[in-house]
This record gives structure tokens, sequence and C-alpha cells, in this order.
DNA sequence: ACAGGATCCTGGGGGC
DNA sequence: TGCCCCCAGGATCCTG
């Protein structure tokens, strides 16, 4: 039974989702083993742009390809194809991948749909599937790249960050001690770091009991460690509770995160502090709403 | 180099 | 009941 929360807002109220690398990791481990062995038989584009542009050339390329894999970068999802071309989807703030039966209505913001048949006689008489994005908002995007190179250089150009999962603690020492921004801003950098939002952000921060406004070249290597196991912690425990707040993103009801329940801060703005009990304050930060413990994180 | 603001976008909520 | 306005956020661009 959720408990009522005095909260001036709730981001993660119903149907809001606000995938991060948690979230697209739980999407990826969804869809990977219903995507394999089936091969591109038709593509459906909606009329309205995403973040990016879908080119419609993309199409030809992509129809009678076999799927070779699904995986993660920060909150890239990455669609390997045959002969290594690549479809690349970021979910924005709502986007939803999902793979459906295709007799299953087709939701308002759908924006591409491909149709997926099987390519061997173990599947063959299984019902088709579609492969579908949508995206009330369109800050996701959809993006084609004729090989593997070019999926590289746009990492590269974009200057994507680290894995947090591969996050050399030197390479942070550094990161934190080389910039005069708050921790908040460093954190919510993709070019430092892959993959943190906001919420995690802010959890992260309170696990490792850092002030969001401390600035980064004020943190010692001590400090600095527990920030970057703070955010593994945080990571990892979301992970394991496959996110939050993502719905029917596999097979209609029933598979939601559960994470959402562990958020400690974020979203609890005048709460007790789980550790302290003072109130959960709420400020903005870098641009962003951000959480914190008054009496666990100190500025000082 | 960084802070801050604006941009894209929609739906939900509060105020009147 | 129905406006209008504000808010949420990720990436990116622009200005100071």
């Amino acid at each position: 039974m959720p408990k009522l929360r005095a909260v001036y807002n709730h981001p993660q109220k119903e149907g809001l989702a606000v995938p991060e690398l948690p979230e697209v990791e739980t999407v990826v481990r969804d869809l990977r083993p219903r995507l394999g062995g089936r091969r591109i038989a038709a593509v459906w584009v909606g009329e309205k742009n995403l973040r990016r542009p879908y080119n419609p050339q993309w199409t030809a390329k992509l129809i009678g390809k076999r799927i070779k894999s699904l995986s993660r970068r920060g909150k890239w999802i990455i669609l390997c194809l045959d002969k290594n071309i690549y479809l690349l989807f970021h979910l924005g703030m709502t986007g939803q991948l999902t793979v459906v039966g295709s007799e299953k209505p087709v939701l308002p913001h759908t924006h591409l749909i491909m149709g997926l048949n099987p390519t061997n006689r173990e599947l063959a008489g299984e019902r088709s599937l579609q492969l579908r994005f949508r995206d009330v908002r369109r800050f996701g995007s959809v993006t084609f790249f004729p090989n593997e190179m070019d999926l590289e250089n746009f990492f590269n150009e974009t200057r994507l960050g680290p894995e947090p999962f591969d996050l050399d603690s030197i390479y942070w020492q550094n990161c934190l001690a080389r910039t005069s921004r708050c921790l908040k801003a460093v954190l919510l950098d993709q070019r430092v770091l892959a993959g943190v939002g906001n919420i995690y952000s802010d959890e992260a921060l309170f696990e490792a009991r850092l002030h969001p406004k401390r600035m980064g070249r004020k943190i010692g290597s001590r400090e600095a460690g527990r920030l970057r196991r703070a955010i593994l912690t945080v990571l990892s425990r979301a992970i394991e509770k496959r996110g939050s707040s993502i719905r029917d993103y596999v097979r209609g009801n029933g598979h939601q995160g559960e994470y959402q329940e562990e958020f400690r801060v974020y979203g609890r703005a005048g709460e007790p502090c789980p550790r302290c009990r003072r109130p959960i304050r709420h400020i903005r930060l870098a641009g962003r709403s951000t959480h914190y413990c008054p009496g666990c994180q100190r500025q000082s």
C-alpha cells in the first residue's frame, strides 16, 4: 500500500518513465531473447519527427536484415543487424521500445514499427512480432549507421564517457580534481560518465553522503572513491529491481520496475530522511530539480 | 571553462 | 467545467 506523500510534484507518477542506465539496461535484457533469430520484414515510420529525423532511405537498407544483437551504451540502445549496420535508439524522457504481437493495437505516439519474421523452423509456428518505438514527448531518437566505424565516430563526437561499471578510479578522481563544477553537474555530464541522469545522481550523492553543491576539485580521494562506489551501488541495485517506473515494455501488464519504491531522496521533498529523519530538501541545481538531506549531506 | 538560459515536446496538476 | 500557466526531463546550442 503506497503511503501518502506530501510532495510538490511526482514525476514518476502514472505512466511517466524517465529512463536512465538501469531502465535502459532492463529494456535491453528483456528484449534481447525476443529479438534473436528474427529478420526485419517491414518498416513503418510515423509522420512526426523525433529528436533526429528519420531518413526514408534507411528503410530499404533495413528490410531483410537479420538481428544479430541488442546492447547498451550509456542511455543508448544499439541494435546490430547483418552486414554490421546499426540502429541506435535513445529513449529521451518518455521513449518505450517494445516487442509485441502484431495483433496488438498500436498505441498513440508510436513513431516506428518494424515487422519481425522468424528465420528458422523452430520459430516458424510462432505468431508474428513487431518491434515498436513509442515516445510521447519525442525527446527520443532513432538513428541509422551503415557501419561500425560510423557508430563509433558518433560516440566519439559526442564524447560519450565510460560506462559506470568500467569507471577507473584514477580517471574519476582526475575528472573531479580538474573541475570547478558542482558534483550534481559532473554526474549529469554524459562526457564524464555515461548513463546517470537526474534521479540516480541524487540517489548516488545521498548514498555517498555528499552535498550536490560540493565542488569537484574540493573532493578528496576518499570522498571520490565513496562517490564512485555509491554510483555502482545505486545503479546495480536499480538494475536488480528492473529499474523504476517503466511499464508495459515487453508483455502487456505486470512488468513494472520496482526501484521507485527504493528512492531515498528523489521526489521525497519534505519527507524525513531515512537515515537522520531531517526533512529532505529540494533545490534547483545545474538546471535540474535536486533532492538531498541537509543533515547527512553537508556542504562544508 | 562554466553557469545559466532556451529549445525541443506533451500531459498532468494547480490556480482562478 | 475550463482555461491558462507551470512543471518535469536529456541532449544540445547559445550567450555572458
